[in-house]
DNA sequence: GAGCCAGTTGATCACTTGATCAATAAGCCC
DNA sequence: GGGCTTATTGATCAAGTGATCAACTGGCTC
């Protein structure tokens, strides 16, 4: 027999809220941020609509709130991953390699799907620019550490900042069309980033694999 | 007395096409490419959904010819303008200070919604690639143009040309939600351009105004 | 084991969307 | 001016959206 319709097991209430907060990302990864509704939640995690709907009186909100919550995820796993890095040099080599690396289409695809969106859902324009605001504060930090360790120097780290990252958008925002054309264009970024910091050229070209 | 819901005034099929068209490129430019709708269009003409439907039989076709005509038109429009210039610098020079100038937000925000819309509509994913592939190949020729008059050099004017659009639409895209910082990121295009051009530092600088 | 709080449902509204089709009428041609 | 081509309409469908609410029931507490 095939699985009934039948009543879906009871969940604590934050449970069932923490399995609706992670489908709704999983949705947006997938098939964008408007793609959130509550049947395609309520569909995937085979439970009534009504009940998302309990648990997230508003569904612009919870666009709003997962956009934040995956932009905010990333930037904390690559915020750990760098601290494990010895200098803000390698920090910063990695930091390029990674955003602009594979498997972060799906990274991208939400942000431009943010932007876009973010003109008809206030809460979601809000949460876009509270996110903006943290990775350029991460930026400004790391390059304000490698002034202060003498490894380069800026004159203005906030706004190299704001142009690195413009620079990795805009290249993300043109791979997500056509595909494959991001790796050649890192170049472009550690070229930038190694004048605007007075490094040698190279000095942020990606370690060769040791032999 | 109000005005009555009169029959809508008869006219000639191609001139009543246009008129779509163009109450299509309005909606898109105000209001997103997703507003772009049957009755949203027949409203502003004063006229049937019906009757929309009737010379567009597809909204998702018109959605992506109307991004193409406004893409298109731009593009157009800033041939026009740069084909007047005498050199090649002064022609780059000009186009940067268009593309990242104000008033431009209505084409961006237009271009942010193709990149994100284009994922659910095919018609339009190929519109966006092929306008994108217009505008490189527009580049492409003014760098080349440059080359041959000897007024810089290029390694790879194809590239240069993805690198510097990419940079445009990044911080572009920024300036949608940041408003006002796209003027003082304007001279990061120049030093880059003039960097792989090999032209001399502020060779791209606005023209001062004569005093 | 009785009772009650809270998670869950089903039904249903009001609204918006794209699309179709027979019926109507405006304007052009002879 | 009669007739015919074609622009235009009104009605209507099916699908999909967010949201609400009374009713049901699972499982924990005493």
């Amino acid at each position: 027999m095939s699985t009934l319709p039948s009543r879906a097991k009871r969940k604590s209430g934050p449970e069932r809220a923490a399995e609706i907060a992670r489908t709704a990302r999983e949705i947006a990864r997938y098939d964008g941020l408007d793609a959130i509704t509550l049947r395609a939640i309520a569909a995937r995690i085979g439970v009534t609509p009504a009940l998302v709907s309990h648990y997230e009186p508003s569904t612009e909100g919870l666009v709003a709130t997962t956009f934040g919550a995956i932009a905010g995820a990333e930037l904390a796993e690559i915020t750990r991953e760098l601290s494990a890095l010895p200098s803000s040099v390698e920090a910063l080599r990695a930091l390029i390699d990674t955003l602009l690396g594979p498997d972060r289409s799906t990274v991208t695809t939400v942000w431009l799907d943010a932007w876009s969106v973010g003109r008809r859902n206030l809460a979601l324009a809000r949460e876009v620019g509270v996110q903006m605001d943290a990775w350029q504060a991460f930026l400004v930090a790391l390059l304000n550490r490698g002034c202060a360790r003498g490894e380069f120097a800026v004159a203005d780290s906030g706004a190299l900042a704001w142009q690195l990252l413009a620079i990795i958008d805009g290249i993300n925002a043109h791979a997500v069309v056509r595909y494959g054309d991001a790796r050649g264009q890192r170049d472009l970024v550690r070229s930038v980033a190694e004048h605007e910091l007075g490094l040698p050229a190279g000095a942020l070209a990606p370690a060769p694999a040791p032999a």
